[in-house]
DNA sequence: GATTCGGAACTGATATAGTAGAAACTGCAG
DNA sequence: CTGCAGTTTCTACTATATCAGTTCCGAATC
């Protein structure tokens, strides 16, 4: 975490890449990942590697079985319900907090942050909006001036900007100004209100997962347990694809 | 967590060897873990313990600076305030799902539990009380159906445990059946007493917390960052030292 | 053509050894 | 008795080697 920043050891480079890597969508869904070949590329010997993943599997991130692989997790129905309830829990406390402690300075900053990402929402090009959106949630939960609560709301969205990254094109019934109606009830409203704004905002973000997800809840299902080393098998297996793709290749089997 | 308990490998076990001595009190705060002589003790290399210990520092039961050493962590007022802010979000939310969820028997079963805990509330033996208690609170979780949320709770739980463990005896002005009336609004009231109730409760155990902790709080401030090997000089700063000792320790000086 | 089976290659888990650095100890000067 | 240097001893960290289990791929079989 921070103090992964703060002592400059191999693992902490490793773990910096790796998790970089997963959160740009260069290690796709249940992409497996060597650590050998891992350990060659950054110059190191493998251990320190093995410590950077684990710590990756704590957070949620990875998956591994022994003597099988690793890989990038796969989630299933149930892990993306309960991830959005404990989040939602999180962000409630954050919001109400957001009341009681903001600055009027760090409002209007949130106000102008909301319009931005409401104004890339509709745009095809997805990387600034994922960057903006992402700022926008860790700033709200900053203001609430508990260090202990903004970092586990950090890591809850490193998981779910893994999935949030699937989503390639602008959800279409979507509400124009969707954040910054969020802003609004959090800056203007009572706590309870904030509260309620922040409830709903988390209850669409949890739907909207679940619809991207949806065929790789199927691939989960049918590949159970076997991690595919190998590029050609993992084609097979639809590991790679955009959810289009997936998601004709479930219908038609 | 779950996975360790299936696979039994040797960093498994040391995970929970290691997990349950800070619970039960036998490592206590600030006390400084050699994984040279814990990996000896156990009969296996200092690797598969190295990597229970970093497993633990995630969780945040420990603190390690590179080359000086590993040790329970020592909290700072802050971590204290958040972890209960991040508990009071978790808690709420399952007593919540708890109103929707829990079956008749759970309700029952959990009246009855709460009872033997407030009997054994006002015993001066503090064990089965501790064991108990945290028995109710992991039932609460579960019954909210949500795994996820119940992981996380018991993840929290762990942590505080630690400081729950230095109360040694009753809290003097204290409600005679504080957790039958929390279950008593889980079980009969709306969602909203429910949330009401835990909240509470969580403020009251936050409070007494910290008031119990508040002579680690100067200790923390006095040694920090010098991880002290030997026991002699560990005693010299209080380590190891009841509560009441450590404050007429730093009342004086 | 589809399925099964066996060696080859690879994977994570563990053991052991060596290195650099921080804390503790010892002796000396004030 | 107290404060401060140099030395010693301990620590965590890194690297290499070995083991047991898994996946892969092609040859043999039905």
């Amino acid at each position: 975490m921070k103090d992964m920043s703060a002592t400059p050891s191999l693992a902490a480079e490793a773990y910096n890449v790796v998790r970089q890597r997963i959160l740009r969508g260069e290690l796709v869904l249940g992409q497996v990942i060597s650590r050998r070949k891992l350990a060659a590329e950054l110059g190191m010997s493998f251990l320190p590697v093995s410590e950077a993943l684990l710590r990756l599997e704590v957070e949620g991130l990875l998956e591994s079985r022994p003597r099988a692989g690793t890989r990038v997790r796969i989630p299933t129905r149930e892990d993306v319900r309960g991830h959005f309830i404990v989040r939602e829990a999180l962000e409630v406390q954050a919001a109400k907090l957001f009341t009681r402690f903001a600055t009027a300075s760090e409002r209007k900053e949130l106000r102008k942050l909301a319009a931005r990402v409401d104004g890339l929402a509709v745009k095809p090009d997805r990387t600034l909006y994922t960057v903006l959106h992402h700022r926008l949630h860790r700033r709200i939960a900053e203001c609430s001036r508990c260090p202990v609560l903004s970092d586990a709301i950090e890591k809850t969205h490193a998981l779910s900007s893994i999935w949030f990254g699937l989503l390639r094109r602008p959800a279409p019934g979507d509400a124009p100004h969707r954040h910054e109606e969020l802003i609004e009830a959090l800056t203007k409203g009572p706590a309870d209100a904030a509260a309620e704004a922040m409830r709903e905002h988390n209850a669409v973000a949890m739907e909207r997962t679940i619809e991207v997800l949806k065929p790789y809840f199927r691939m989960r299902q049918n590949n159970r347990g076997t991690f595919f080393r190998s590029e050609r098998k993992q084609k097979l297996h639809g590991i790679g694809a955009a959810p289009e793709e997936l998601e004709v290749k479930y219908q038609n089997a």
